[in-house]
DNA sequence: GTCTATATCGGGATAGAC
DNA sequence: GTCTATCCCGATATAGAC
């Protein structure tokens, strides 16, 4: 399976992520992790000691990949219309091969609000700086002033949503697999248009 | 409290929506629903036999909360622009008073696939002929041609995910809870705004 | 480091008295 | 309809052999 090469502790933090990603904190049980390992259970107290513990760690992976993919478009030196175009389709991408996740990140912080907040301290947003860039580029690009923190959970909004409301989505619209995949393919064109079309200034067509 | 007037049964499922909506279907505890309601846990047995029986009632009530509100508006006779207008107040504000009503949707959707689809089909949402209006609106208000699909998912997003996601924007921008108030405030007319120049044609500023 | 065995507890569910 | 008592399983966690 290639994870004969991997240390048991190793196997162990990834059948964690696997379990805890699908099923979330209650609903995980450390025997699955441990069946999905292929260890026995005492080997994961062994090295996790609890449950807490291995959960945190789980947490802190999944946190600091989804922001350092985050950081990483947006602190770059591209013009803001590229950065838009590559931000959602690589988070898109990212995200569709991680589907799960956003909404583990976005459970955990409710669920786990005080082991949480030391680990966002590690991984520094850095906001001022960030908010103070896309003022900037988006004044410079578009002329257009506007509150770059709605910009910002508007961008997030608009790629994270959709794959968090996967099974609605398909629910509503009677989606099979292959036109959710091609609905997710569309919107890497589709959502950097209306992004960039809504920051752009413009008088309103007074065809009327 | 004002509870004394429910019937057991009826003060079973107002505690039981509060404790999974907070907990989620694991995380909840059948004491801890009988706890809140003011009755004996075998009560709770009594009126729903099982935690699943009672969940789907809870999911029930929550899904159609969600989607009755969100048809009544987008079916209703307005412009598109203050169809917008008005959902996104209504929503935004509805949302905030029923914070945990999203996600424990989202998550049910992926813990309960089967039990859901049942429930799925009394609460029509009647997806053609909802995307046939905002396609026609569009077309005629705003003379852009744009798949409705799009349109639709991106104003649930904008309007939905900042407030699953509250936790995240408060850690990200330190808020304090005054804060985040005026920020979902703002939210009030800029999403708005947002939307309706991304779905307004024009051509770009041509000023380089 | 890895396993077996076991302690301990909590939670869902039922039986049955009132 | 409401309560007490209880069953029984499953889950976390630990002790201790190898």
């Amino acid at each position: 399976m290639g994870n004969s090469v991997l240390s048991s502790e190793e196997r162990i933090l990834e059948a964690a992520k696997k379990v805890f990603h699908h099923k979330g904190f209650d609903g995980a049980r450390m025997q699955e992790i441990a069946d999905e390992a292929g260890v026995n259970k005492s080997l994961v107290h062994y090295y996790y000691r609890n449950k807490d513990n291995i959960f945190q760690a789980v947490f802190e992976d999944a946190f600091s990949k989804l922001i350092s993919r985050l950081n990483e478009i947006f602190f770059s030196e591209l013009p803001f219309s590229a950065k838009i175009e590559t931000f959602i389709d690589y988070y898109v991408t990212f995200l569709s091969q991680n589907a799960y996740l956003p909404l583990f990140i976005l459970n955990g912080l409710y669920e786990k609000p005080d082991q949480i907040r030391k680990i966002m301290g590690k991984n520094q947003l850095s906001p001022d700086r960030l908010m103070d860039q896309i003022r900037k580029q988006v004044k410079e690009e578009m002329n257009i002033d506007i509150n770059p923190m709605h910009i910002y959970i508007n961008v997030l909004a608009l790629s994270i949503f959709p794959v968090i409301a996967k099974p609605l989505i398909q629910t509503i619209f009677g989606f099979s697999n292959e036109q959710l995949l091609r609905f997710f393919e569309e919107r890497k064109t589709s959502v950097p248009e209306f992004i960039l079309n809504a920051l752009t200034s413009h008088e309103k067509n007074t065809s009327r």
